[in-house]
DNA sequence: ATATTTACCTTGTATATACAAGATGGCTTG
DNA sequence: CAAGCCATCTTGTATATACAAGGTAAATAT
């Protein structure tokens, strides 16, 4: 089987790029010329170019040409994978307990990141996920009833509220934050420390298009969770 | 006709997603009927369908069909960027301080993360953003000797180790990790902190194609520093 | 009845062609 | 000299066509 020829110029293109023979902002060939160099027609030269645009690898502009993306603009990106997931692909024994599941009349804050009504009614929910048997991260959800109206009665041992709450809320939108945080007595205890250490919590808020769908607070201990992410000009 | 007809069809199916009138899983018209349903030919049906999947909105497998993407698969991606810019987009009074530009011998964790001998010569700085004349992050940085001669020499108020080591090696590929930890007494001095708080650490590796360039430590105090993170269907 | 072939759908690759639209430099005209 | 025009490069959009290759299900042969 061969590589499709669109795919040769993009790997001709790429290994240009790394090997450091074309420097940034440089003019490459065009579609023309390059569809001459590798006897193509232009569609498929175009498509090679076209494709490394949209990974960001290059820049064009019509009228003027295509050019080597300069790697300054180029933002590193982190990745929030399911916990369920990550702990299964290092072959851990994953599980998870559900400690709190219940309505509770929404304060303040909580009532604002939900965008509902102060003291109108919420569902909240608290897990813990374990990575063979130790704890290592608590969920704390806070979940908009009106787009989740059977959230408390489901087994969250078996699916994710996240992926409960895709299935009936279809989620068109999420927001983090990460930060480094002291845990208090309460979240120590259900982390099992017993010293205190700094935890990392992400924050997430999730939108369907009927409104915010739920508030999550992830926090596990900074010395057994990291987030790691991975930029390369490989495609 | 202002919008081009790949647009408009990208936009259809887009807003059925986001309606929440095609649910995940769920099969979306082939080629053929879209072509058909929008007047337009196979081929600009298919570049619609093709940039969706790019974008990871929808999957496609050949002689089966095209899907609307299960939410679950997506993972979430956070952006690290340069923190001098993220200082001046909040309109903040940003400057930096050089505590320390020198060579040192590595010792083996620094050796090993930079791919070199232990023992040998590599360059360290430690620097110290601030803003409004306060300590937001202090950049602790390794860096490989050969390919970056010249490291010592540099201004660094006036252009950023991240950027300078771009212009002298490409960069090709960058790993980062981030974990919660606590400074010990020098990072508090360097951060001005009189009380122990959890910080948020970066380490960042970065690659050329002749090597690893090198290895920084990014700390920044829990409570003025956080990661944030969008994701959203909108294209 | 079971196994194999065949027809027909799907996406994937590739080409040739046409015209639109942005950018540039040289030429013509006032 | 300067303003406008034009030829010519670039990328962008759109179409029609051809064949390859994966997947399913019905029709056929064993």
């Amino acid at each position: 089987m061969t590589t499709p020829k669109f795919a040769q110029i993009k790997q001709f293109i790429v290994d240009n790029i790394r090997s450091g023979a074309w420097l940034e902002n440089q003019r490459v060939a065009s579609e023309n010329e390059l569809a001459e160099q590798f006897s193509v027609s232009r569609m498929t030269a175009r498509r090679a170019l076209s494709e490394l645009t949209e990974a960001g690898i290059l820049t064009r502009s019509q009228g003027l040409g295509t050019f080597v993306a300069s790697f300054k603009s180029q933002s590193s990106l982190l990745e929030i994978k399911n916990i369920a997931d990550e702990v299964k692909a290092r072959n851990g024994n994953y599980s998870c307990t559900v400690l709190v599941l219940e309505s509770i009349s929404a304060v303040a804050p909580i009532a604002i990141a939900l965008g509902v009504e102060v003291d109108s009614v919420v569902y909240r929910s608290v897990l813990v996920h374990n990575e063979n048997e130790q704890p290592l991260q608590v969920e704390e959800r806070f979940v908009n009833p009106a787009l989740a109206t059977s959230y408390l009665q489901q087994d969250f041992t078996a699916l994710t509220p996240h992926e409960y709450l895709s299935s009936v809320a279809p989620l068109t939108e999420a927001r983090h934050t990460v930060e480094a945080i002291m845990p208090n007595s309460e979240m120590c205890q259900w982390l099992n420390l017993y010293h205190e250490e700094p935890c990392l919590q992400v924050i997430r808020r999730t939108w369907s298009s009927s409104g915010i769908v739920s508030f999550a607070r992830l926090v596990s201990p900074g010395s057994k969770y990291r987030l790691g992410g991975h930029l390369t000009f490989k495609k």
